[in-house]
DNA sequence: AGTTTATTGAAATTATATTTCAATAATACA
DNA sequence: TGTATTATTGAAATATAATTTCAATAAACT
């Protein structure tokens, strides 16, 4: 967590940019949280924190940490952004519940390695890559 | 082309609802263009053959024809919907530039083995999966 | 302390997806 | 063929999330 809040700092002030206590609170809670979180969903729980923060201000400061590299967008496919946590937290592939709507991370470096070979052989330059395999999970099998 | 109008026609009789002529446009212009399209494109491309085509029903025909297996709707995290030709065409993948939004499709046995290892490691029943791999094309790296 | 200017937050706007509903037209059947 | 039934159409309305605007506020520097 002090790491996170380090890196928030020199962003900021690399940039000419500015701390501020909503841009604190706001990276806290959501580093507090080991799940995919919604603006909306992140907002919900800030606001119990400091009632005064906006919508919008937890809507930029996301954006803003994902500049910084400390979060990153996700789009399961229903039409809302959720963000997890970036730093220390390797790449990953998703297994989504169509059911409950849980996810399990999961990482299998041979599956990258075959991603980077397609791409080469269709002389593609990857960037990122988003791997979702939609089903259902133990729970709800029963 | 023949076989999808077939399919579609089935489609229509076995569930009693009915056979337009605006549903049959829509189809035919879809599978006219070897590529992913909104629902507006669509549209708009419908529109010049038949006018009187309202973007409802355009919207409404891709829906059923998802429904009757001929289309794939398609997510690249852009907030637009687009759709894709199923019929005949194998599970894939896509490398989508970032540049100029052009996509490969590709195929990978491998990957797909992998992916169903990985769901079955993990208790989860899989039922379809997006790969989607982003970055720049060859074209846009001139 | 004063000045500059990034930030905030409410409201407005944009964009896409989806629903509603009265008018229309496809199908079944007499 | 004519009529009844009801699925379909399409314009307008609505829903929902993302994004922008802008006046007021508050960091940070001098």
């Amino acid at each position: 967590m002090k790491r996170e809040i380090e890196i928030l700092d020199n962003f900021i002030r690399e940039r000419g940019l500015r701390h501020t206590p909503q841009r604190e609170v706001i990276l806290r809670v959501f580093l507090s949280i080991e799940k995919h979180l919604s603006v909306d969903e992140l907002y919900t729980i800030v606001k119990r924190r400091n009632p005064k923060i906006g919508y919008v201000t937890v809507y930029r400061t996301m954006k803003m940490l994902e500049d910084a590299g400390l979060c990153n967008e996700i789009d399961f496919g229903d039409g809302v952004s959720r963000f997890e946590h970036q730093y220390g937290h390797g790449h990953h592939d998703h297994l989504v519940c169509l059911k409950c709507g849980s996810y399990i991370e999961v990482i299998n470096p041979e599956i990258e390695k075959l991603q980077d070979e397609l791409a080469r052989r269709n002389r593609f330059v990857p960037l990122k890559h988003k791997l979702q395999i939609f089903g259902t999970c133990n729970k709800c099998l029963g």
